[in-house]
DNA sequence: CGACATCTGTTGTCGAACAAAACAATTTGT
DNA sequence: ACAAATTGTTTTGTTCGACAACAGATGTCG
């Protein structure tokens, strides 16, 4: 071994083989999911407001009136998930449940005006950390990334 | 109102408009992601192998003796998170503790015998799976898809 | 050698996601 | 009109991953 050998603080790292995993889209996204993940976590946490919370408030905000469940299948989620989600969210005067007219069961969605200017800036925020994000993208592989990803769904 | 209107069966399924999310990798990553494991989980949830717990399985298969930190860390998971993974898998004769020589701390992870012929029909079980993903894609636009990804870890 | 920091595996706790069932209001069938 | 089936929401229980804290073992450095 060489004159500063016997290195404890070597990290060595053997480089990890993952196998098929290299191959694997399902792994793949997962880790890039997960990226995305904790960057929009860092960027909004102090809000109160995670990945999951963001959809929703969209999907209100551009289809005012909707029912719950809808909303639920709209992103794909549980239902009995929203009913936490839209809990918090009203809590934080964001989102509003009026009773609706046609369906005493059912609830109406609605943006309150705070939550309409809450989102405007919280939508700047998501798109300055995303566009870090893009940063390791060349131009037109965004567009290429969103027209594949779509028909996985 | 007509013959047979009233169409009560009529899913007046206003189409949803999703806004910003359109446009959001993050979010169309998280949908097909959640596509991906719901087709990995009906493949293969009858031999109790979940996404996670294959990627452990791939990892020790291809790098013997490593330890449960550092499996944990390769997958970007929890050290925490190891411990009933590991144990899950050793009770299914899969895999191995062994006490490491060098650090009586740690644990060597080795696959069984079983374990490693059980792999190999997993693998394909799932190789299968994803092929039938992949018919959703053009020739070369896995590999597009792929090295983008990588960029993301 | 001996104080001190670091690392490994583990446990416990918390919160989110999902399934099944309960409950209330509506719709359907006769 | 009245019983049965359906739908919207909530509750409950379970599972899973992330995070903090811990004991045992190892390494560092005086």
């Amino acid at each position: 071994m060489g004159v500063a050998a016997k290195k404890t603080i070597s990290p060595e790292e053997e480089p990890v083989n993952f196998g098929v995993l290299d191959h694997m889209l399902g792994y793949k996204l997962r880790r890039a999911q997960l990226t995305f993940f904790n960057s929009f976590s860092a960027a909004c946490s102090d809000l109160g407001i995670s990945p999951g919370l963001f959809g929703v408030l969209v999907v209100v905000k551009e289809n005012p009136g909707l029912t719950q469940t809808a909303v639920a299948k709209a992103l794909a989620n549980d239902r009995s998930a929203m009913v936490g989600a839209v809990d918090k969210l009203e809590q934080m005067k964001l989102i509003e449940r009026r009773p609706s007219k046609k369906d005493r069961r059912s609830y109406a969605l609605f943006m309150t005006r705070y939550g309409l200017e809450f989102i405007e800036k919280l939508t700047q925020r998501v798109r300055e950390q995303e566009e870090q994000l893009y940063k390791l993208l060349k131009p037109g592989e965004k567009e290429t990334l969103l027209s594949i990803l779509d028909r996985f769904d």
